[in-house]
DNA sequence: ATATTGTAGGTCAAAGAAAGTCAAAGTCAA
DNA sequence: TTGACTTTGACTTTCTTTGACCTACAATAT
């Protein structure tokens, strides 16, 4: 079995039930008896963002790499969501999508709170009977925004 | 983890709820088992001014470091902002303060995005004669939630 | 008043600790 | 036998730790 691949079992074996790990790169190369690049290779190749996964480190005494697994892919989670959504959406229903989205970390607290309170009742001073309509519409939009490429 | 970061951890943890404390280089020093210059260190890497602190000093006997927690000027400039707006706004108007606010980076590109399409003219479809209204109504509202605490 | 001494904090550069980059060399399957 | 994927290592960059030396203020002695 190749040295890449062991490597790769080795790291997603670490999540256990996490979504969130830190490894020290030169601890790791030597665990594994490779040089430290090796480790950068392995995480190039297999800890992609179109593989779910986000990188970061930090260099100097004390530095260490950080995988955190993205949840779904946002776009896919996001466009469903959109598509499910009618002419009409009340202002509870989206306080719960919004709360969704934020306990599955699809949009960051504020963004949440910019979609809150541009859809809210009290800033949508329009007739009652249009006022579902047009959250609808601006809530829709603003989520199609989120979408990432 | 690094000493850097528990010091950084224990002069946050002083704030508690104020916005001003006062610190000694060397007992902190003495504390955390480092050279003074450590303290520098934190303080010029974590507590500099783009992040929100202000600090000063006075050296000889009874000297001592203070750090000051400064509102952001992001906040302050959003809410100058939002003060200058009236109750209609176009969206070209909009779109002039967006692009202010990226190249202020107060906002990042998704949230330009968000304001953007939560304003613009195809997403509220009302009468024309409210629609500058609703506009400054949603973007005030946006931008209050963008003010940081 | 002035000089001296002690008490703080400030500066800067060197050494140390990790991680990143990049390209050359190696492997292996189609 | 070529092209994709791996392995390796020399060199670079970033961040942290440490220590020697410097400057400012305050209290005290002359």
């Amino acid at each position: 079995m190749r040295m890449t691949d062991m490597i790769e079992e080795f790291i997603k074996a670490l999540f256990d039930d996490d979504d969130y790990i830190e490894i020290q790169r030169n601890d790791l190369a030597e665990h594994f008896n490779c040089v430290p690049s090796q480790i950068n290779y392995v995480i190039q190749t297999r800890f992609k963002p179109s593989q779910g996964y986000y990188v970061e480190s930090k260099r100097g005494g004390g530095g260490h790499i950080s995988i955190r697994k993205i949840k779904t892919t946002k776009s896919n989670y996001l466009m469903h969501i959109i598509s499910s959504i009618g002419d009409k959406i009340t202002s509870q229903e989206v306080d719960i999508f919004i709360s969704n989205f934020l306990s599955y970390n699809v949009v960051t607290e504020k963004e949440a709170k910019l979609l809150k309170v541009a859809t809210s009742d009290n800033v949508l001073t329009v007739s009652q009977d249009i006022k579902d309509e047009l959250r609808a519409r601006i809530f829709k939009n603003m989520l199609i925004n989120l979408v990432e490429d």
